[in-house]
DNA sequence: TTGTTCTGATAAGGAAACTTCACAATAGTC
DNA sequence: GACTATTGTGAAGTTTCCTTATCAGAACAA
């Protein structure tokens, strides 16, 4: 099913927890500290990576930024034994997906794999659309904005939307909302008002619009 | 100093909270549900929003979509007497920015404070970059190739950035290169390599560039 | 030295983006 | 029906972006 790298210095726990996850059908790559599981990452591109918080050497968050370097969509999930709620914030802060306390059975073991893979697919998703367009749609502050109005109005019709933006001119605005709608950001639904695109949310949510 | 917004239905607690803020300098606005946490985050623009989970209505948790839609640079902080690792994650996946654990005193509230306005400053100063050459230069994919190799090799000389972008005309990759110095992602330092400029390096972690 | 690669400036021409103007079709209003 | 606001299309024209070609100084090897 998916890919999944770990990396537990407990011997015991390590083969534990490759034994259940290549019983539910993943491809697992097991090693003992954190060095080695981003030369792991080097040689293979993993869906999923289960880090060890702490292991002799680089901790498991020291380790999240050389990861996503190598792999900007790997899944990573911190286990830890002492888990805190400030260890869990910090190593979100600094870049995990998800935090896991151990002890943990094979049941919540699956079912945090499963999120993040769930998680991860609506990123990937995203991914899929065309950047060259996107960045292009983006790179005129009209267009910017009427994304942005449209994120807080839901749908609007377009002189209304024309004059939120605050341009006069309608033909003018016209083309820039059909370059928006080339891009795939927005669209016009069936009583021909205009709406965001599943991936204008998407854009507008990750992207921090100035 | 900064401007706080609390929501908390613990009469008690949230004067404390308030009295505390306000000795400190800051400027503070406290109400007693989520729901007028966010009529208040349409009348002015905090910094900073300290959001109670278990409130009346709706949670904390389900209010920072609407707060980071009318501000998208708030910092918010989730505070709740019954935190776990798993309710922490949860929160930040949902887009907090730290999760606080009650009870707390007044030394680890401030610091609380203190840590995420430190943190939203790095996001400022990134936000203060002219957007619109920014995103025409990410417009191209070979300029967004570039970046990515910068990101990775650090510092390159002409004619191996060129290379590896896969260019075999190096006038034309000069252009787009001074492209990019001029957009402010792209600087030589004083040995004339290419290197990232912040900006560069912000903009190549924060965009997940494909 | 001579030649070669690296690094870069400049100018010309084409392609794409953007604006503006002119003109319709439609819908709603009196 | 007459009138107006809405919602477009299409064709100039202008500006910006991008490519290509030419040349030239600097670094470096033989």
């Amino acid at each position: 099913m998916a890919s999944i790298l770990i990396a537990e210095d407990d011997a015991d726990l390590r083969t534990n927890m490759v034994d259940i996850l290549e019983l539910e059908g993943h491809q697992v790559v097991a090693v003992d500290c954190a060095e080695a599981a981003i030369s792991a990452c080097q040689q293979h591109t993993f869906d999923i990576a289960l880090m060890d918080l702490l292991m002799p050497g680089m901790t498991g968050v020291e380790a999240i930024s050389n990861l996503r370097q190598l792999n900007p969509f790997i899944a990573i999930i911190i286990v830890t034994a002492y888990a805190t709620v400030d260890t869990a914030v910090d190593a979100m802060k600094k870049g995990a997906d998800s935090v896991m306390t151990k002890p943990f059975n094979a049941g919540e073991l699956l079912m945090g794999i499963k999120r993040s893979i769930a998680e991860k697919q609506l990123l990937k998703s995203a991914v899929n659309i065309d950047a060259d367009s996107v960045y292009a749609a983006l790179a005129n502050p009209l267009r910017r904005s009427t994304l942005k109005q449209l994120g807080t109005h839901k749908q609007l019709k377009f002189m209304d939307l024309c004059r939120l933006v605050g341009v006069e001119d309608h033909t003018r605005f016209n083309f820039h909302l059909r370059q928006l709608k080339k891009a795939g950001l927005v669209q016009q639904n069936e009583s021909k008002v205009y709406i965001l695109t599943t991936t204008g949310q998407f854009v507008l949510q990750n992207h921090n619009l100035s």
